[in-house]
DNA sequence: CCTACCGATCGGTAGG
DNA sequence: CCTACCGATCGGTAGG
């Protein structure tokens, strides 16, 4: 069970394999991705995969919901606590952008190669994706409704360019750049919530 | 020569595939889509396609080119205009979310499967995405430069937040929504140049 | 635009 | 984890 649950934790086999997987899949997309691609990049033979994992499919699915528990495990938390709707949704944007440092390429396949999940993982994924972006619904909600964001500004788009902006991050951000992820993040935060305009 | 350049105009065979490979390439990715899947979608048996096209990979050359061109055409004006910083900024995302609305499919094959290119290909589209990129880089540098946009922004920032924000337009904005694609920029611009913050 | 087909590659398996 | 292999599908072509 021990290495059951979470790629880049742990170091057997199927480990490896899901490293693999999240970079070419990030990379290349999953259809883009071949079984023999995964076995050169794990350093065996394609059929020996199969001693570790059941499909081609089965990593994808395990990738795109570990990745989904990421998010929502780093950023739901901020979403619902006590603090004003300010703090909380900066808190959020660094979060995000702080999972996303962690592993662009994973966050790559979360956002962009859950579509090629089966129709009996596909609802899931989506479900969960819903459950993260009503984190970021009910922050600018609540600062509207406290009337801390502006009365004016459409709430569908203004989430919508929130999660645009913090979804192509993975697209751009380098973990070891100059800035820290955490000062991407506050960056980001504040052109989002002041703007650029002086 | 009529039907040789953009898709959607015109009516020709030629422009059926163009036309079937945006849709399938948008939806499933250029890899995940077939030769089969477009001869499908367009009514014909896969040999047929050859008639008309050189293969597979040139409509994506053909609809990544095209598009990125649209792209460049509606936006670039706005970003050397005479106008304010502000001003300029303002209708480069309304132009940006205008094309989008065009086809959110087309869109979607050019923010995304341009990597697919193969490397005689590549360059030239990641050349064109410079260009598109440093439009939005220049307006900003004026805009601080003059000091209309805040000294105290990240520009570097502060334009991969505005460009991802408008890149993930074609994941949901419907054309034929509630709010019109000009709306929507203005409201989008309103929201990347004043923040959400009261 | 169809018929008929090509070699290459696909995801996956049996047996050791 | 390898050997050896399966049927299916891939992008593309010759000839009409």
């Amino acid at each position: 069970m021990a290495e059951e649950h979470g790629p880049e934790t742990g170091s057997g086999p199927r480990t490896a394999i899901l490293n693999a997987a999240m970079r070419l899949f990030g990379k290349q997309g999953y259809t883009g991705t071949s079984v023999r691609d995964l076995a050169t990049e794990v350093g065996v033979l394609p059929g020996s995969l199969y001693a570790h994992i059941q499909s081609k499919e089965a990593l994808l699915v395990e990738i795109v919901a570990d990745g989904i528990h990421r998010f929502i495990t780093a950023v739901e938390p901020h979403a619902y606590s006590a603090g004003s709707p300010a703090e909380r949704l900066r808190a959020m944007i660094v979060a995000h952008v702080e999972v996303v440092a962690e592993n662009p390429e994973r966050s790559l396949v979360v956002f962009h190669q859950w579509r090629f999940l089966g129709e009996e993982n596909l609802p899931a994924a989506i479900e969960r994706r819903q459950v993260y972006e009503g984190c970021f619904i009910k922050v600018v909600e609540d600062g509207v409704a406290q009337g801390l964001f502006k009365q004016d500004i459409n709430q569908r788009i203004a989430v919508f360019t929130i999660l645009g902006a913090l979804n192509w991050t993975p697209e751009w951000l380098s973990p070891s750049g100059r800035l820290s992820p955490r000062e991407v993040g506050v960056l980001m935060a504040e052109t989002l919530m002041r703007g650029v305009l002086a």
